[in-house]
DNA sequence: CATAAATGAACGATCGTTCGTTCAAATTGG
DNA sequence: CCAATTTGAACGAACGATCGTTCATTTATG
């Protein structure tokens, strides 16, 4: 009996994991050259290298590949995530979240990822609760982080905090996906994005 | 010779071009309720109330139906865009923009269509250019509001006028899709999205 | 009568999915 | 520990549907 104990995988099991996660980067490949709708799953298939039926052995069809990739997306921003939980100076967390946050999603995989998605979640409800998931997750981390800020006197005090989290996402989400179209750096674009941002939450007027 | 001076136009253009806008209309109906790559030229067809082969007498392809409702989608705008010139208080007058706006914007139908234009623009040069020329139209115009406000005492002196026009535009557009995707209304996003925005650029301090 | 509009069959390609089959690995029985 | 059996990964042909586009033909209009 082979049961070592710790480890319940077989080899077999090892192999299928293994294959799944190559189907996933391949997938990403296709949908990032090509679009979604735009790739067909031979495509797939065959930049993971291998054949079509046996894509259907690991997953259920086209569209459930899309959700694992909108899954694993999100596993990206986690340390993003992490740095809202410090426990420094709530100002210049949020100053470094920006940075960091900017960086992330004006990488032009990310932003046609998230278009490609973003699309999707339209009429796709369970694509769509994923995405509001994984982004309701973000914001309230960043409300909290403002949260903090207003107890320590850097920001002013705002009628809806939530909303207010929303908003800074979006604005930095907005100004990604132009960084790409227009193809004007995102580094170009983030001295504003603070001063706006910034702006918006201090509690006292800006030093010309 | 049916030559009317004046009007050059025959009975049959007027009818070609009602043929057109038939056809525009049909091909927004479908691409709203299915989206752009999962709508067929037959589809659009059937809606029109035409024939297959003759949805080809007006237009080159499926593509190019796209590229001409992106450029009617604009035309909406217009009514918004002339706000931004009247002689009133930049301060007044951007207090009406971001509303009317964003009460343009946050109609499900305008949410659908500019993302699936959005998805479209990234792989297709002609779109991704239609897209941001008629972005710049509505941000330029913006950008001058602004700087008329600062010039009248109100708004703060920024580093980059045309940026932080982008970012108003584009917290309003990120507003917007949520209000669609969470079914939140836009009502209820417009108080804190006010405040946002004129606390980003108002000289002064906001009273609590 | 000439010209343009309108038609729908037809084209070749591709779509997502299913199917029967093969074969190596895992499990079981002795 | 080996042999028998079960399992499921791998494959690619095949399915029916649909894709965008073309074209020969008919119908209607100036």
């Amino acid at each position: 009996m082979p049961d070592r104990p710790g480890t319940t995988e077989t080899k077999r099991e090892r192999a299928a994991a293994k294959r799944r996660t190559q189907i996933l980067e391949a997938a990403m490949t296709c949908f990032l050259e090509r679009g979604y709708h735009q790739s067909g799953v031979r495509d797939i298939a065959k930049q993971a290298g291998i054949s079509l039926g046996n894509l259907y052995n690991h997953f259920p069809g086209k569209h459930d590949v899309l959700v694992e990739i909108a899954a694993v997306e999100r596993a990206g921003l986690e340390p993003t995530l992490k740095l809202l939980s410090q426990a420094r100076p709530a100002k210049t967390l949020l100053k470094q979240f920006i940075q960091k946050y900017a960086a992330f999603v004006a990488e032009p995989e990310s932003v046609i990822l998230t278009i490609e998605i973003t699309s999707e979640a339209i009429r796709k409800p369970d694509i769509g609760e994923l995405f509001l998931a994984n982004r309701n997750e973000l914001v309230s981390a960043l409300e909290a982080l403002i949260r903090r800020g207003i107890a320590e006197g850097d920001f002013r005090a705002m009628p809806d905090l939530h909303e207010t989290a929303h908003s800074i996402i979006e604005l930095i989400d907005g100004s990604a996906y132009r960084s790409v179209l227009s193809e004007i750096t995102m580094k170009k674009m983030l001295g504003n994005l603070k001063d706006f941002i910034f702006a918006a939450l201090e509690v006292k007027p800006r030093r010309t």
